[in-house]
DNA sequence: CAGCCGTGGCA
DNA sequence: TTGCCAAGGCT
């Protein structure tokens, strides 16, 4: 246990204070945080050391959790997990890596490579932000990733969970780490109930932050491990229940796994949206190293209005460089 | 803050 | 087959 718990007052904050500094707040977690209603802290460190332990047997061995793993390559790694699946990732990760080893790399090529390199890993702004992010790092932090939770924050495309995973992951530091895993597996281990409400809450940040151990060096294990187990075990379909170190002590297990209950957990529609034929439009782009001419573009997709705007939206959001006579190109 | 932003695998 | 889901962020 570590001794030199300190108190962390909590800030006034006047209501126009900056959303950085407010998510700064949030994620800089109270050493002194009280226990979930319903957990002694002896209970809480019965957690501990079950997920950890079963973390040190069954983790993955991924690229960017190596011991020569840096920085840069725990950030290149959030991005693109972020709502993609690992085994889509692992490939595009090393050929990033490859290709770009530093940020001042990355941020030397035109956002169009990133775009291209990108490939279909999906939602192409990541890779729009990631650049973006490189060049930030590599003018502004001398190169280096920082390691700051309120630095990474301002960065484009880092919102309050890749901040604690990058400070947590890459440099030890002690931060709840909020993500969909994590939730899940306290919303069911904690709070009984089978899936974490929509939206990430100030109830579930407090849960979060009363069981995030004390040692810094734990902290950030138990970060891994419960984002680990909620991806291998505590899954959203069919959990492994049988193989969870701590289904003994799972309240939504001892309530009898009740189903979810609440209103129907909104999905995303794909098909016929815009997102589709944005995606549709990127893909010919991609494909090409010369500019496209409006014909090819044309040819993904049958109905012109929306075609039009999906088209509109990526030159808006700078994915897409129209040039003169109804040229596109990747952007430079 | 609810809706938008890609893509593909799997039950 | 179709819906659900995957290490979110931004507006």
């Amino acid at each position: 246990m570590s001794t030199d718990l300190h108190d962390a007052p909590e800030p006034i904050r006047s209501a126009t204070s900056a959303r950085s500094a407010a998510s700064a707040a949030r994620s800089a977690a109270d050493p002194a945080a009280p226990p979930p209603p319903g957990l002694t802290p002896a209970a809480v460190a019965t957690l501990h050391e079950l997920v950890i332990d079963w973390f040190d047997a069954h983790a993955r061995d991924l690229p960017w959790r190596r011991p020569d793993a840096g920085a840069w390559s725990v950030m290149v790694s959030e991005f693109m997990l972020q709502q993609t699946p690992v085994a889509r990732v692992l490939p595009v990760h090393a050929e990033w890596l490859a290709r770009w080893p530093r940020p001042a790399d990355l941020a030397a090529e035109s956002p169009g490579e990133a775009v291209r390199a990108w490939g279909r890993l999906g939602y192409p702004r990541r890779a729009l932000r990631l650049h973006a992010a490189a060049g930030a790092i590599a003018h502004r932090h001398g190169g280096e990733v920082p390691g700051s939770h309120a630095e990474l924050l301002a960065l484009p495309g880092v919102g309050e969970y890749t901040a604690a995973a990058v400070a947590s992951f890459a440099y030890g530091r002690r931060h709840i780490v909020l993500d969909t895993n994590v939730r899940r597996v306290f919303a069911r281990v904690v709070g009984g109930v089978e899936h974490p409400p929509n939206a990430t809450t100030a109830a579930e940040r407090r849960t979060a932050e009363g069981l995030l151990p004390a040692d810094e060096a734990t902290a950030a294990r138990w970060a891994a491990a419960t984002m680990e187990l909620g991806a291998l075990v505590c899954t959203a379909r069919s959990p492994q229940c049988g193989r969870c170190p701590v289904a003994a002590l799972c309240a939504w297990r001892l309530a009898g796994s009740p189903p979810h209950a609440g209103p129907p957990r909104r999905g995303q529609s794909y098909a016929g949206t815009d997102r589709q034929v944005r995606g549709r439009l990127l893909a010919v782009l991609r494909a090409s190293r010369e500019p496209v001419p409006q014909a090819a573009l044309d040819a993904v997709w049958h109905e012109p209005v929306q075609r039009a705007r999906a088209l509109d939206g990526l030159v808006e959001d700078g994915l897409v460089e129209p040039l003169a006579d109804g040229v596109y190109r990747l952007p430079h």
